[in-house]
DNA sequence: TGAAAGCATACTAGTATTATAGACTTTATT
DNA sequence: AATAAAGTCTATAATACTAGTATGCTTTCA
């Protein structure tokens, strides 16, 4: 049930970004201060953030002075939809994928109980990674901080 | 957020041999009989089931007439234990996992959103997966055969 | 015009996955 | 006692995936 370090690096650059949006008009960040701020190889970073542009959860400015930003605001992107693009479906056998459905080798699907469990387990991780935005991440996030600074 | 071949089997052969231990005492099932009624390469399945007898889910008879049994009642068995012992911690990374504790590159654990998250995906998997017996999964089937019999 | 930044691909070393093969041990049957 | 059936154990192989590196290209600003 793993997570790939690409798909960890993607979503921490991602909350680095709805972090910054917070602060300034556009949020723009150059690849080289997330991998620095979060210790993560800068060349595989790079294509990491190409990938998420590409399915256009990103935006950039190339040249001088550029950098990333997030194409829409950050309740408006959810952890599920960062995830699909860099790790692929959610669920964790094809038989009960939305996105990647693929028949299994069971006699019956309908009456095939690992489906049924595996079914629960692909529900529990959407509701989760789809109903969690980026800015709900950065919000409980400083509701943390608040409190540890009490 | 995958489950790997080798634990989709295995999955499904414990769930075969609780059926099976519904049926007849002991519920003994020759590798054979799973792999065909299944699917599943022979040789292969062979490693997994080992893998989890020496993991104490199930007992075996050598010999002719020999096979595969569970060790406990299904009731006992959680799907949770199988998936840990063919594919490891149930966490998504390792900054979460209960039994296989890894710091991750963030600065600050205490703070970082994207653990908080993982810990939320961590404890749904774990209430299903550990939380759903044989028995039930078994049951479940029962109940759904019922329904496409009416 | 040159440096800074992203764009795009190609490549690679290591590891994991999904098996397959073969020799060995135990047990029941004849 | 011999044979065949069944699990045990270890090695090997083919393939894919992971996590990165490298290299050259294009765009933009000063």
């Amino acid at each position: 049930m793993r997570l790939s370090k690409r798909g960890e690096y993607g979503l921490r650059a991602m909350i680095i970004l709805a972090e910054a949006q917070k602060k300034n008009p556009l949020g723009m960040v150059q690849i080289k201060e997330i991998s620095q701020q979060d210790q993560i190889p800068a060349k595989f970073l790079e294509q990491i953030l190409l990938a998420l542009k590409n399915a256009g959860l990103l935006h950039s400015k190339m040249g001088v002075g550029g950098g990333y930003y997030l194409s829409k605001q950050p309740d408006q992107i959810s952890l599920g939809q960062i995830v699909r693009v860099l790790d692929g479906p959610l669920a964790p056998v094809n038989c009960v994928s939305q996105m990647a459905y693929e028949p299994c080798g069971c006699p019956d699907e309908n009456t095939c109980g690992l489906r049924m469990v595996m079914g629960d387990v692909r529900n529990a991780i959407s509701e989760i990674l789809d109903g969690t935005t980026l800015a709900m991440v950065t919000d409980r996030v400083e509701a943390q901080i608040m409190k540890g600074d009490s």
